[in-house]
DNA sequence: GCCTAATCGAGACGGTACGTCCAGTCTTTGG
DNA sequence: CCAAAGACTGGACGTACCGTCTCGATTAGGC
């Protein structure tokens, strides 16, 4: 006889009785507000409204509003998630960047960014959650592709693979965060040139 | 009867009366506050009881919290605009990059962080503040030791500095922002290493 | 086609199939928790959890839980229905009103009074109820003694019964509703004394 | 050093500073609601927002609703405490009593019935300050008619007063709180005949 | 003695009001 | 006229119940 995972904390709810209507009312709430105005104004009761849903079933499925954004963003944010592998690693990484870049500019991606982050910054299971559930899947997918072109030669042996990623990733996440320059296609150039052959003139 | 020369919204402040004693006990208590615990818990009511200090105080003055601490850090985080120049460029980027790393590790950053930062994210007029008073002016000193460098010959001369004066900070941010991992001295390393020299292989 | 003959709102519940044992836990558990707390602390989903039975069932069979006081309190309080004649009119008084302000006392009867009339104020269904079921088959038969007796010459020709049923029984309400003072034995020998005698001296 | 007598439960607001014009607009609100609506209908939010008011500032001087209605009451509702004395106790009985059966028609008297005294039977500290603010101060009043009319021979000597107050006002408050018969000034009359005379045939 | 339909326990649902906390404004008192 | 104190309107918070609705799982009556 097994001891439940689960500790139900206060007489958990039961999934299986849960409506998908309300469950995607909620999520489609959270983000066309999350959109329509900042974070900041985003408040439970404005999506309760919206949602045509009772604030109890909010707080029934999630613990924050953060935790409804973290969902929606998981649900419909797939797309990021390919990754091509062409045989050209600068191309490949061109691609995927430039979606990245894309996606950065859209209302969802503001959503995340706007949302998200910022709340990440006061509640360690969001950074927690969104590092698990966003970055890290990606930054695998990444990974990956790089540990293929490190074995066939395109890339340097002595280099750690995580910290390339996060050298290529950063400067995207850098304008979007402290708002310094726009997020643009050419960014991606700037970095993958810089990256990849370095800053310091060649020693020849 | 005269006009007053300003127009006086309403009732604008006479900073000449204005008491210096009210205003470095409210930046203390903020940045206190902010220490203690996470942004989302600090409160005007809670800044004013700490300060000692009527709310209107500090309204009179500040029209947010996230400008109490902007003008906080302005005026007690002055450390980390030295830059150094003792002709080795790559010596003198890594004595910079770890105080800032080590700066970020600093309570006074926690607040920077978790507070600004986060509080752009929803507010461009701090967005644009957080910009032109904390990023811009050590952008530009870092910029300038890179220019000398460039003109040494120790850079390529077709690369932006801006650009690269991104990729050299924004993984310290990647990570303080994203709670990936901790921002340690050994990032700088890694940091120079890559941005420098590049991941690709030699193509000799 | 015929129509059937009873309308049917909304799918009226056949009592053939009604549980006998959900209806005698919910009564139980309405008493209970009327002793236990004060009125207004009685919920719906109190009754029906300490009950073991679904909200529905309350709703498909009760359309209050002053319904449900009302019931429980007819089912089980039929005590001070009897009416004694012994031929001594002030003594069978003395009896049935000793026995009520006793009864004022035990928790059934707080809930009677503290559950249903206080209701009784905000709902006119209730007040008629408490009326019909509660209060007139008692009046009823102090009624029919006190007649008994002014046909034996005890009592005044030209008083109208109903007013003295009133005057008799009415301070031991005032007392229990307005908590002035507790309801005593002692009590009842003064409202005999001074309904039956009179307060005013004696003209002779 | 005195010892502020009151012990401050949460950093007790000022009085001096209160807001007369709020405190209006909440009784009178109070009041206005609780006759358009039954009292279970009554709310804080109701009332803050027909009075124009901050919920806060509702519970930062009251505990409760009914404690809204107990001092609108009493400041609007001091026509009940005049007694006349014209050397006929029954007629001054009768003008007094009358008046009172009048009010209890009267929607702030409704308010009272259906409000205080419900709202009594489920908090005591209701039940102490009706009794204390409302009922004794008319019942001292009556009792010392009644002590007159003692001392001048018109009542028997052996009697309580106490007793004899309660058995004149107690059928009024009997059908107004158990909704038997309205109550008239008819009943007053009939209350007189019997609580003076006595229903008891003369023995003579 | 099945079969079927209603009732049952359970509890999620859209709501309303609760009582609290804080935002930002207004008012009073004192220096 | 500024500062402290704090009461004010307003609104979101997270909780408790309301009364309705929707699920299987009994469970009883009509066949």
């Amino acid at each position: 006889m097994a001891t439940p995972s689960t500790p139900a904390p206060r007489s958990a709810p039961n999934p299986d009785r849960r409506s998908e209507r309300a469950r995607q009312a909620i999520l489609d709430a959270a983000l066309e507000l999350c959109g329509e105005q900042l974070y900041a104004g985003l408040t439970m009761e404005g999506i309760a409204k919206r949602a045509g849903v009772g604030k109890q079933t909010i707080y029934r499925w999630w613990p924050s509003k953060a935790a409804i954004l973290l969902e929606a963003i998981e649900e419909r944010g797939r797309s990021t998630l390919d990754f091509p592998d062409t045989g050209n690693l600068e191309a490949d990484l061109r691609t995927q960047m430039t979606q990245v870049a894309q996606a950065f500019a859209s209302p969802m991606f503001a959503a995340y960014s706007k949302g998200l982050i910022a709340a990440a910054q006061s509640d360690p299971d969001i950074a927690k959650a969104v590092v698990e559930t966003i970055i890290n899947p990606r930054v695998d997918l990444c990974r990956e592709r790089l540990s293929k072109a490190q074995s066939a030669g395109e890339l340097r042996e002595d280099i750690d693979l995580a910290d390339l990623v996060e050298l290529l990733y950063a400067p995207l996440y850098y304008r979007l965060l402290l708002h310094t320059r726009p997020v643009t296609n050419d960014q991606v150039d700037t970095i993958l040139n810089l990256a990849l052959n370095g800053a310091a003139q060649d020693k020849k």
